[in-house]
Parts: C-alpha cells; structure tokens; sequence
DNA sequence: GCAAAAGTGTTGTACTTACACCCATGG
DNA sequence: CCATGGGTGTAAGTACAACACTTTTGC
C-alpha cells in the first residue's frame, strides 16, 4: 500500500439493516434490543461491523443472514451516516441497507436467540442512535424505487396474486389504491405472466398466480417506456 | 470505548466530490489528473481522506473547499462504495458527494495547483476506479431531486433568470424544454419573486431576475402540496 | 430598422381518478 | 344459499404537450 494512504486515519464501519417484512397485509420491522453497551437493552436496528474480507454489500447481506438465516434476498443502500457523536460508544461510520423478506420464511428460532421481533411500520419505537433517521430514509427511497423500477416483485417468491401485491403496495405507501386502476396499470405494461388459477387460501374464489416476466421488462425498456406504478 | 467496538477492522475512508459547474448554457464537470500512485496523472474526481475529527459531511464539504475554495455549497451525499478491489492502492470505503458550483466563483489559480480542468458532461473520459460510476449515480439522484425538490435554486447566487434556469434545467436532463410550459410550472407553484428587470447581459431586452422565496414554499409544503419540475 | 432574446395563452391529447356490479366458491 | 373476496369497463377531470406571435432594445 502507498505511503500515501498509510499515513491516514482508519475508522470502524457498521452495517445496519432496515429488514422489512410483509404479512397479513401489513409492513413490519425487524427489530431487536441491542446486545451490548452502551445503550444496551435498547430498540435497534439489526446491525454489525464490516470485515476486511467482504464488499460493503457482502456485510450486508451477512447481517440479514445472520438474523434470518435469509440468503438471496434483494437488498439496497440508503446510504452512509457519519456524524461525529452519532455512536455513543465511539466513532463509527454505518451504511444502511434495506431489505424486504418474506415473514413466512423468517426462522422464528433466530428470533429468541437475538431478542428479534417484528413491529409494526406504525409502531416503530424510538431507536438507538440515529436508526429512526435510517428507517425514514430507508421508506422513503423503498417508495421511490417501487414507483419506478420493478423491484416490488422481489418481494414475493416467485408468484404472486394480484391482491396480494396491492395489499404490499397499499402497506408500503400506507394509504387505499384503487383496486380496477392498480390492476389496470399493470395490464398496460404487459409485465406479468397469468399462470394457472390457484391462491385458494385468502377467498373462497381463488386468485391468479402471476409471475413477473424478465424478458417482457427487457423488451418493455428497449422500447424506451419507463416502469411506473 | 468499550471492547466490543476496539475488536473491529478499521478501514480507510475516502471522499469524492462530483463537482458540477454551470455556465454559457452547458454543465461541466470537475476533474483532476490524480496526484498519487497508483494510477498517477490519470482522471479523477476530486477527492480525499476522511479525517477523526470531521462528520462525512463536514469531510466533503473540505474537499471542495480545497479544490475551488468554495464553501456554504449545496451538497448531497450520492451513497457508499465498498467493493473489495475498487481502489488498486488498497481497502477503501469511498463515499461519493456532489455539489453544484457557479463557475465564475471559481478561483483559477487553484485549477493550476492541482491541474483541475473543466470537462463538459458528456466528455467525461474513462476516470479512476469506480468514479465513472459515481458520476452516473450523482446525476441521477440530481435529476430526481431537481424534479422533486426546490433544489435548483441552490446553484445560483440570490437571483436569476427565467431563461437561465432553463438552460441549467436542460442542461442537466439533457432534453430541450418548452419556454411556455416550463415557466407555466414555476407560475403556477407561485414560489418565486420577480425583482426590477435587469440582466442585460444575455439579451437586448433584459430579462427579470427572480428569488426562491422560503417563506412561500413552507407555505406551499404546510398545504401538502410537492414541489414538481 | 433589424436582429436577438424575452415574454405570453389556447387547444388537443394522454393520463389519472372515481365509481358499481357480477362471479366463483366453500361452508 | 349466502358470505367473502376476485374480477371487470366507462366517463369525467386533470395534467401535460404542442404550438406562433408580439415586445423590447442595442447596434
């Protein structure tokens, strides 16, 4: 290494997770009491330091699976908090990352060994440090990218009902959607594969499957028209 | 600090500034020949150390006062970047920022100390590391916050033009505007104060100058209403 | 008096919103 | 047979895009 950059200051880097969870058409966050000092016992995000070996997204991704037990996930910066006092406990710079999971997946073991639980996106208490700010951000920029790019879908497994994915809609905006307009938007775009009747759990009628078509979205970009929900 | 944090890998924190200027209609791009090894003398953002005893903030706001003696400068962080091999010198996090500069405030003389040139945004040559990439995230966020948020008035002095503050519009979403419907959207927000006409640089006639009124715009926001160009 | 940029309204089109009924099924 | 959620089209209103001429003034 160059002298150059030898000679300068080496800070810890922290990787806090904002992990979003969708059930029973509601937002939750996952959050734990945070493990040690200072301001232990306290609500915090889901959150670690960086390791010489791993790429800033690598760590985040090993924070989620550390507390999921969750791999493959879609995951995205908010970005990098670096005030001076911001970690009481010492100067730490932390990047957040949001990712947004399937509850139903979620190892319910893990939960007791770190003290985890999921609160509701209303309910979400005061945090440690400045996690409150990187929860509003993290929402803000979630709502952003829904409206713009086709990442909504990664948040299902591979299918998914049409009245599921506005109910994930509804929660992530946290306000009603016309029902007709929704499905109309998504007609338009001519993005999603109907498979097979068959979601017979939520209704008695049974809703559509519907998988989301890459090659279509690649089509549909090459076109110069722009994803907008 | 307690031993939990002491335990941790330390890393080198850098930032980069994506110094956008404006002036004669086009939007021009802050550039250096990299003062050290490795990759001496090739382009490159203008960039630094972070230092103990700065906030990331503060950190950016330093390196563009080094470059352009420039401070109370609108600047936006743009994100983190943390790929293992991304600087060839060794392990460092790099946090991009940009900021964007009336070019006349300029002071010349430190373009030749450190070998800064002005490069038109659509001549940007292959730069160092990661910092193509970081050009082309800055400009994206700038794009979306321009449209969303009453940010472009930061890149004037107190005052400008109507026809300026279209050249600048056009010259960072790179498409041309009509004259009529861009000065119908600032008319009907109602958030600017037109002064005596005066700018007779640019034209015969002269065109009105205008303010960002704040007090206007709380106004606008408290009635819920978004700020859209 | 003419070249050069500033300023000003209207009309058609596309998109967004609001809205109500029938359908399929399990119990 | 009825309660529950799934699925469908149209009309009004709003926002956006396209478009041409007059005004001012320095030279």
């Amino acid at each position: 290494m160059p002298a150059y950059y030898k000679d300068n200051s080496r800070f810890l880097i922290a990787v806090d997770c904002i992990i979003l969870g969708f059930q029973a058409k509601e937002l939750f966050l996952l959050l734990t009491r945070r493990p040690v000092e200072p301001l232990k016992n306290e609500w915090s995000l889901m959150g670690g330091f960086m390791e010489e070996q791993e790429s800033l997204h690598q760590a985040a991704e090993k924070i989620l699976y550390r507390y999921t037990a969750l791999g493959n996930i879609y995951m995205e910066q908010v970005g990098a908090y670096g005030e001076l006092h911001r970690d009481s406990g010492g100067r730490v710079i932390s990047v957040a990352y949001y990712a947004l999971v399937q509850m139903e997946l979620f190892d319910t073991s893990l939960a007791k060994q770190f003290d985890a639980r999921w609160i509701h996106i209303n309910d979400v208490p005061s945090l440690v440090f400045d996690h409150n700010q990187m929860v509003r951000d993290a929402l803000k920029l979630l709502r952003y990218k829904v409206s713009t790019e086709p990442v909504i879908f990664n948040f299902f497994g591979n299918r998914f009902t049409l009245p599921a994915l506005q109910d994930l809609y509804e929660a992530i905006f946290q306000m009603p959607m016309d029902k007709r307009n929704f499905r109309k938007k998504l007609t338009t775009m001519d993005l999603l594969d109907r498979l097979e009747k068959k979601d017979k759990d939520n209704s008695k009628r049974g809703a559509y499957y519907y998988v989301f078509n890459r090659n279509k979205y690649a089509a549909f970009v090459a076109k110069g028209k722009r994803f907008s929900l």
